[in-house]
DNA sequence: GATTCATATACTTATTAAGGAATACGAATT
DNA sequence: AATTCGTATTCCTTAATAAGTATATGAATC
């Protein structure tokens, strides 16, 4: 079932980072790690994790991958993405990875925008 | 954390399903079997997940033992049963169980209302 | 006191999950 | 061609979970 495969995935704190930074916009693992502070494979499994239950899409730009939040999401999706934003609000957790997340802003934002790829060199993190 | 916590609570289905009855109010272990149709074991252990974890309270009334939503839930569960109802309104299973709830209702309402416990002979389940 | 009833608790087995270390992979750079 | 960079995957260990069978418990009945 729908709901299920949702609280499963919402039943783990990375995950729940993860998302909770993602419906901000998309973003590549590199710039998770900043902003989640956590290794690289950590991020990187969680995300796959996600991925594999239709919850997030990823794409390949140079060397970078970056994440989004899947498109035309269910209803039961939306709503209780919805729910984890109003609950995350008040969480200093939550809060200090947006925070970080601002810093390092538009980030990945203009894959979202629909622009093409960057020119070469343009794929370094910088973390 | 508590967002963890009823996400790990929420991500089973017969503990879904468990919730979902207990917001309609109290009820005891027997009629659960009912309505859910699971076996006992499967029931029993389930509500005590849940117990344990606060979300459910337990109060032996003769041979019956009565669960009930948790008073006081913070505000995370009470956005979260919400969203539950609020998915489950429009789901199969869960409006199945719902029905055959209303069948035998008021089940364990008097609980609710703070009755006094019953005469003897009157925890007979007829299951 | 023995039995029945409703519920809980081992015990077992199988599955899934989380974390870290090391390594593989694909693309870009030198 | 070799290296670097960002990311994914494999392997391993450990722990948590779910489900079933059998058994225990506690209260009420006979």
């Amino acid at each position: 079932m729908e709901l299920i495969k949702i609280y499963a995935c919402l039943c783990d704190l990375t995950r729940l980072r993860l998302l909770n930074v993602l419906v901000q916009g998309p973003l590549c693992v590199c710039h998770f790690q900043e902003v989640l502070q956590e290794p690289q494979v950590k991020i990187s499994k969680h995300l796959a994790y996600l991925r594999q239950r239709g919850l997030v899409q990823a794409e390949r730009r140079g060397n970078w991958v970056i994440y989004a939040l899947a498109p035309k999401p269910s209803r039961e999706l939306k709503v209780n993405l919805a729910c984890l934003q109003d609950c995350a609000r008040e969480n200093p957790v939550f809060k200090r990875d947006v925070a970080r997340l601002k810093k390092i802003e538009p980030a990945c934002a203009w894959v979202q925008a629909g622009e093409p790829a960057k020119a070469p060199g343009q794929y370094r993190c910088g973390c």
